[in-house]
DNA sequence: TTGAAAGCGCTAACAG
DNA sequence: CTGTTAGCGCTTTCAA
């Protein structure tokens, strides 16, 4: 049995006409009579031809392929930017390949390159964490990138994302402005470029403007059990007020803080930074910074077609509107 | 710029060598002389070559590409399938092409034809129904194929599951056993194989030995919203227990009866027939039955790699343990 | 509108 | 241990 038993020379062979016809009524190549074009296609037909995809990918240097870089498919948030890149991906008849970079079985920077060698047409990075090596290799290379919620704070890689900045200011704010004076910031890592570029600069700013004392910064805190137990800390700190950049480890500490007999929002507020379906299933329900994370899969995934398609872009840092969704975990006037 | 400058024919010319030895060197070949791999290595290193895997795969007819056809990668269900896959996936060097089939746009055949056109080595189908159309395919190609978390009830594609029959009737017995009697079905899709073949049946059956009525099964509940939504359904039926296919929904059922000012699990308790991280992160925590879903996903991907290395499989049908986890939705003695 | 022919970059006999 | 030589299946000039 082989894995290809029709190719276009057969189609060629039985339509009486050159492998060059049939490539282009397979291509959509106007220059073809009707009658031709007719009569190849019904043989494609009888015969199943299907193109080889590889063999297309060789002769044209185009995969019609994008490469993914996630950090962690498990997490909501990535999952439902990928599906936004996936829906615009299909609409372009685009193929996904997708490298989860969680495990510690493979360098990022050999992920990329491994992609690279695949001769994908491009690809779009998602990882929190942009490092010099992985930085490197998207300078070497003429293949498109584009970040997806994230961002390249000294280079000039194209990007889509939310402004950090005024979403960690209107959490803050809103904090603040219930009365909420002993605040804390909980992260997963420090080092993300929209922790250490962005929203730290923010909230250690905030503290010092409103004279707050000395910033407080929870790190390593993405899962549920991690937020759990970082409660306890909060609780011995007196926090009264929270932003987590994961709702799922605000989740943690939502149940943490019910369990304790903690009364939220009325002695303990919480704000999560980046939000998921967990937002509205937890109660109390959690006030969170909503981004418009299919939209930004989609926006990511639209701009990287134009860059394969040498079209240059209007705008290579594009920034979608966020939402802060007021719900059971802050006063909410 | 040249998506690709160095080829394995420059690295021949430089080292003084055949294109054959560099072929070698890159795959590992033992025979070449130490003194000669070593030149043509160190050639490779200076000239930064990367094989062209596009190349290597119309040559070779090997892509060390899988292809992944997943219903919804927002489905925490589905991603972490999902991450057992690409953790072996990573460790034997195989690139995963991911399908979501959710939206629309293409249907679920040509996603697969397309695949295939990819030339990828192997695939894992985890969609919960395998249509007629799709199985033809499947029976078409010699491409190997294997089931995660699905079956092939009539056929005998190789699948990675759980025993759904023994799991369907333990969560009955514990629904029953706690003294309910008006007990109801909640599921997203009721021509599932997994369902329509093997849970209902069991359902129905336990219903008819019981001398409990009518079986009540809800269909196309899958999202929150919708097992928010199907609650008031549930109470005017006076149902006091429920088996939910997914915990998203059953998440959404808990949230609406505590809002009814229902009492879980005295006057009503819930059990998951499917579980992610979300049993444990809504209150009361989810009775449910745990599917080993990374493991299921991972021992999918290990069948694979044999069946794509052409060895043959001890058991073509995978039956890995399962717990039913009692938690806080049922009275849990 | 069509065909001939030269590759794309690599692998895999085969011969030596 | 190494090189020669055909391809893999398709696209793409270039001529006709």
């Amino acid at each position: 049995m082989h894995k290809q038993d029709v190719t276009i020379y057969d189609v060629a062979r039985e339509a009486k006409v050159s492998m060059a016809t049939v490539s282009r009524v397979v291509n959509g190549n106007n220059n073809v009579r009707k009658s031709t074009r007719d009569r190849v296609q019904s043989v494609i037909k009888r015969l199943h031809y299907q193109p080889n995809s590889v063999a297309q990918g060789l002769a044209s240097k185009r995969t019609t392929t994008v490469g993914l870089i996630i950090p962690d498919m498990t997490n909501m948030f990535f999952a439902e930017l990928a599906q936004g890149i996936n829906d615009i991906a299909t609409i372009y008849r685009y193929s996904i390949i997708l490298s989860s970079v969680s495990n510690e079985l493979m360098k990022e920077e050999d992920t990329v390159q491994s992609l690279l060698n695949k001769q994908v047409d491009g690809m779009i990075y998602m990882s929190d964490r942009l490092s010099p090596a992985v930085h490197e290799v998207f300078d070497r290379t003429s293949t498109p990138v584009v970040l997806a919620s994230t961002l390249d704070a000294d280079g000039d890689l194209p990007s889509v994302a939310i402004d950090y900045r005024k979403a960690m200011k209107q959490a803050l704010d809103l904090l603040y402005q219930d009365g909420k004076r002993d605040l804390a910031f909980v992260i997963s890592d420090y080092n993300a470029t929209i922790n250490v570029a962005r929203r730290i600069p923010v909230f250690e700013n905030f503290i010092k403007e409103h004279h707050l004392g000395v910033p407080r910064i929870y790190r390593d805190v993405l899962t549920y059990d991690q937020g759990e137990k970082v409660f306890a800390q909060l609780q011995q700190e007196h926090v009264d007020g929270v932003i987590v950049s994961s709702d799922l480890a605000a989740a943690g500490i939502i149940n943490a803080a019910k369990a304790a007999g903690v009364k939220i929002p009325e002695d303990f507020e919480v704000i999560a930074a980046g939000s998921t379906k967990i937002s509205e299933l937890v109660r109390p329900k959690l006030t969170c910074v909503r981004s418009p994370l299919y939209d930004i899969g989609a926006v990511a995934m639209r701009m990287l077609t134009k860059l394969m398609g040498d079209e240059d872009l209007t705008h290579r840092k594009v920034k979608l509107p966020f939402n802060l969704v007021k719900q059971e975990t802050t006063l909410n006037q």
